[in-house]
DNA sequence: CCTGCCGGGGG
DNA sequence: CCCCCGGCAGG
């Protein structure tokens, strides 16, 4: 009732009981950096924005600590670090077991599993000078990622990266601080939000389609038939269009002819392609499928005109309503599926991740 | 294989 | 709304 332990199935966990030993969850979920109060004062001298006790790095600090001390098993042992994120590439780091303080609003921490029970904290500032008249909260104007889908996260700063933070050297002494962040966080905002003029596609496909079939017929080289091809693929094509594919393939099989990938955009057809075997076989077979096979002297034009649909149909890199995948590793992979209680919500639902969004 | 996420479905 | 999962794109 009160805190159903999500998940219904086990899973696979083998581990008898984990989780539900933190005392809390602290999602920081989405939200990040957002405008302060609307009432803010312009101060500068102020150490975090407002946030909730369970977020502040210190207090997280100190209860880790205690935790530590308890001598519990390391089941989740939390490495908090503060990250700041500037635009720029620098990036400061200094090991120190005081007081963290960021006068950056882009202030952010990530979580860690160093595995092992040496608990790392480390405060990270960035030499980000304030500008001079600084005082207003902007914030809110630059929100604006074009995503039709209405992402829980507001705001387009760059997230704290868990990736891959290596990190166990044990610093007896004072010795010389060596810690590395492989921190490459580019924020190419790469807003190629077109038009929504997209669907000429599909009609560049229709015309692939039919061109291919009129292209199909390719100068028969002299070839023997080796009739022994098993292809499973989807009954949709008239006979005569397989048979002519087949040989098709027989043709670029056995002979080097000049072939034309005709790479088709990714396009959702209405086919599937899962094969349960391993079996991998060059036969993808779709309707789509043009092989332009010709010793060079049938339809010059044709090719041309194939290529223009090709080229047209093949947007930039960058699919549209597909976003990019992101650059740091999200909760699913940094957790993992036993932890899965740990990943954000959204990674939970599988929808775009909220806490290491890119 | 695996990861990340859209779209769709159930409550 | 909250929650979950099929399926797919992209390594
Ligand atoms: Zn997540």
């Amino acid at each position: 009732m009160s805190k159903k332990a999500r998940r219904p199935i086990d899973y696979d966990s083998n581990s008898e009981h984990e989780e539900e030993f933190y005392y809390e969850e602290d999602d920081d979920d989405d939200e990040l950096v957002k405008t302060s109060s609307p009432t803010s004062p312009p101060t500068l001298s102020h150490r975090d924005m407002a946030r909730p006790p369970h977020e502040d790095p210190e207090y997280q600090r100190q209860l880790v600590g205690n935790f530590k001390q308890a001598r519990d098993v390391n089941y989740r042992d939390i490495n908090y670090r503060d990250i700041i994120t500037s635009n720029q590439p620098h990036l400061q780091l200094q090991g120190s077991t005081t007081s963290c303080l960021s006068s950056s609003p882009l202030a952010h921490h990530s979580y860690n599993w160093p595995s092992n029970a040496a608990i790392t904290v480390s405060a990270s500032t960035t030499s980000h000078q304030a500008s001079p008249g600084n005082g207003s909260t902007t914030s809110a104007t630059l929100s604006k990622h074009a995503r039709p889908s209405s992402r829980p996260s507001h705001s387009t700063a760059p997230y704290p990266s868990p990736t891959y933070v290596h990190h166990h050297h044990h610093n007896y002494s004072s010795s010389s601080v060596g810690s590395a962040i492989s921190n490459s966080s580019s924020s190419s905002n790469s807003s190629n939000s077109n038009s929504p003029v997209i669907h000429g596609n599909n009609s560049a496909n229709n015309m692939l389609q039919q061109l291919s079939q009129q292209n199909v017929t390719v100068t028969a080289h002299h070839n023997n038939n080796h009739s022994h091809n098993h292809s499973s693929n989807t009954g949709q094509l008239p006979q005569q269009q397989q048979q002519q594919q087949q040989q098709q393939q027989q043709q670029h099989h056995l002979s080097g002819v000049t072939i034309t990938p005709n790479y088709h955009p990714p396009q959702q057809q209405q086919q599937q392609q899962q094969q349960h075997g391993r079996n991998h076989q060059q036969i993808s077979a779709t309707a789509s499928n043009t092989l332009v096979a010709n010793s060079g002297q049938q339809a010059p034009l044709q090719h041309v005109a194939v290529q223009q649909v090709v080229s047209a149909a093949k947007h930039s890199p960058s699919s549209p309503s597909r976003r990019t995948r992101g650059e740091n590793k999200k909760c699913r992979k940094v957790y993992g599926m036993e932890r899965r209680d740990q990943w954000c919500t959204q990674c939970r639902w599988k929808k775009a991740c909220s806490r290491f969004g890119d």
